[in-house]
DNA sequence: CTCCTTGATGGGACCGATATCATCGTAACT
DNA sequence: AGTTACGATGATATCGGTCCCATCAAGGAG
């Protein structure tokens, strides 16, 4: 056929071979006046098959230039854009990964979101994104709802440990990387950081920086709503002080998950309430060791040479506020980002390979928030 | 049929119809040993036809209970979940809503993902989530990669103003909603505050502090990363400076968006530096006025004896502070709230329904960062 | 006793893409 | 020149659900 010989609408390719049959079913009447344009209206248009079209959008150089041209002519003129959810069925890829969050609202969570994004954008998958609020019950109802869309992969924080859940997770047969923490029992992949040895380097730190009067500020778990992976660190935090022989820490239990700058407040002026002479405290988040060195500073109470504070997660706010904060550092967003690389090997791979576990290890950052021996 | 008579997974129902015909699409051999359980293996394992299972799930009112429960069981062996795409694809229902955002990383944009994930948990919609990082070229590949999910609605922060863009908007054909700002011609629906107003706002209560030497930090938007939203907000401090026939202030731009503590900490410097006498400072983030007070305090510089800062969003860290950040609140949380309630009307009532245009308001919070008169 | 309504379920087409194979014209080879 | 190979394009079945009827049994009205 010569090229350009059938610009016009009518009479080629796929028209003939697609008219109705039987009933149609009802054009629903009266609703939207714009029906939204399909393949077929722009093969139509560009007078070549459906299949042609397909191959302009996922495969460009199977089809001759001018081809190409007229078909992106006419998927301009229409304003098409293809229906994923058409192509994911057909072609068994949706391009989604999932991900389950406790929370969006907390910037290394955010920043995991983030630099799994960027890792994935050109490999061309979409993030579906999920949080649970630190509430168990909503898990299990939110991984359905995720699996329902048949992503390629889910990437989970926490352990999803329900039964129904496993079983879901088992008939979904994708791959599974667990991140922000490392299990003793992986579902499959994890990478991430030992939040029990992020409670352990902590109480060591403070040891060895010659505190006897130690104490910690943590949420409290409250039913089903808890911060597992905060649970952890609080864990670390008080083997490392009993394997010392140190006398119990004082261990601060202040409002439920997530915990904030407020949280952090109230805590410490609990605390010191409760043991004035604290030398040192452990905030299992930078959020409540800001709020806390803001409380002090309220109180009258001098950071570091009153009291010593050392939070976790390294946020920003930490570095700004005077004294800065010490704190152990975990790097939410190459997390991100390596957990991107990871999922595109194991696409790549046709997801069959071994488990793996990475430690993206963590790091005490030495600010002025402790005082020197 | 009697109930519980056809436990036995043969001879019922779907299955002799569904016999392959021709030459069914290669089993692509090798790949996952597990086939994914579909609506026809649930169908089987009850003994009921594929419609009854769907129904089921969908309407279970319409079900005999006896027949429901072998349904749930059948499901429940097999793990089953539905496949979203397909059920979209047929129903033309994907009950996904896109949300636009400039970035995650921001307390207040994720907690605009929080209350619209929220108000519309209950009625089964899915948030899709993109970010921009406030580059304009970003969006529109963004925004055809969402519009390629089919959502029932779009959020968006921002305009946008590509031609393409507009096109593909048009031809997608459902409600759109603009939210933390108020456009002069919105695409369709708004809800939101005036950004301008907030920059009019703040200059006029400096104003009525009696300061007159007032300076302001913004970011310096480069090619096609820019904060409009905060443009907006400088435009209206200028010219409401500008309007009480003020010297013009001195605008502080540094760095590039999104602004950050440390990004107002450089610019409060910069800016001391280059005007030593500057009174109150306006700062168009909350970010950035809190990184200005830490640095003031690194400097020496008393908030607010010597200088006064007031910042814009009301990030829980400016409640935290010494000095307390004075600042304008949005509340951004409602603004997430109203918006899924809205949406949940639109969506009922079929989408025509009038442009509508709302205004959440601001409010300046007091506190301590501004000297009194 | 027949007809009609109602409730529960099934049959088949269809949503809008893509995988696969078929077709056809032309270039490259013996 | 005849044949094979290849490149470009088309036809058709199919992915896994749901919509729209059709069917059938049971109960009520006439």
């Amino acid at each position: 056929m010569p090229i350009g010989a059938a610009i016009d609408h009518a009479g080629s390719a796929d028209q003939m071979t697609d008219t109705p049959k039987v009933q149609p079913r009802a054009a629903t009447p009266g609703r939207r006046a714009t029906q939204r344009p399909t393949i077929r209206d722009v093969s139509r248009l560009a007078g070549v098959s459906r299949m042609t079209v397909s191959r302009v959008l996922s495969d460009p150089e199977l089809v001759l230039p001018a081809t190409r041209e007229k078909v992106h002519k006419a998927i301009a003129d229409l304003g098409y854009v293809p229906d994923r959810a058409a192509g994911s069925l057909s072609s068994r890829r949706t391009g989604f990964i999932a991900l389950m969050l406790p929370t969006l609202t907390n910037a290394n969570f955010a920043a995991v979101a983030h630099g799994l994004t960027e890792a994935l954008r050109e490999a061309d998958y979409h993030l579906l994104i999920a949080y649970t609020d630190y509430d168990m019950a909503e898990e299990e109802r939110q991984l359905r709802n995720l699996l329902a869309r048949r992503p390629e992969a889910l990437v989970l924080t926490g352990a999803v440990h329900r039964r129904n859940a496993s079983r879901m997770l088992l008939a979904a047969d994708i791959p599974v990387v667990e991140i922000a923490d490392l299990p003793s029992q992986p579902i499959e992949h994890a990478i991430g950081f030992s939040n029990y040895q992020v409670g352990r380097t902590a109480a060591r730190y403070l040891i060895d920086a010659g505190f006897t009067r130690i104490g910690a500020i943590a949420a409290s778990p409250e039913g089903e709503v808890t911060d597992h992976r905060g649970e952890e660190r609080m864990r670390g935090f008080e083997d490392e002080l009993r394997l010392s022989r140190m006398s119990t820490a004082m261990v601060m239990r202040h409002g439920t998950a997530p915990v904030s700058f407020h949280h952090g407040a109230g805590a410490i002026r609990a605390l010191v309430e409760r043991d004035p002479a604290v030398e040192a405290v452990f905030a299992v988040s930078d959020l409540s060791a800001v709020g806390a060195v803001m409380e002090c500073q309220r109180m009258g109470v001098r950071v570091p040479d009153d009291i010593s504070i050392m939070g976790f997660g390294d946020f920003e706010i930490g570095r700004e506020i005077n004294p800065a904060l010490t704190t152990i550092h975990a790097d939410f967003r190459a997390l991100g980002l390596r957990t991107g690389e990871m999922l595109r090997e194991l696409l790549a791979d046709g997801g069959d390979a071994e488990a793996r576990m990475i430690d993206v290890g963590l790091r005490v950052i030495e600010r002025a928030s402790i005082r020197g021996r």
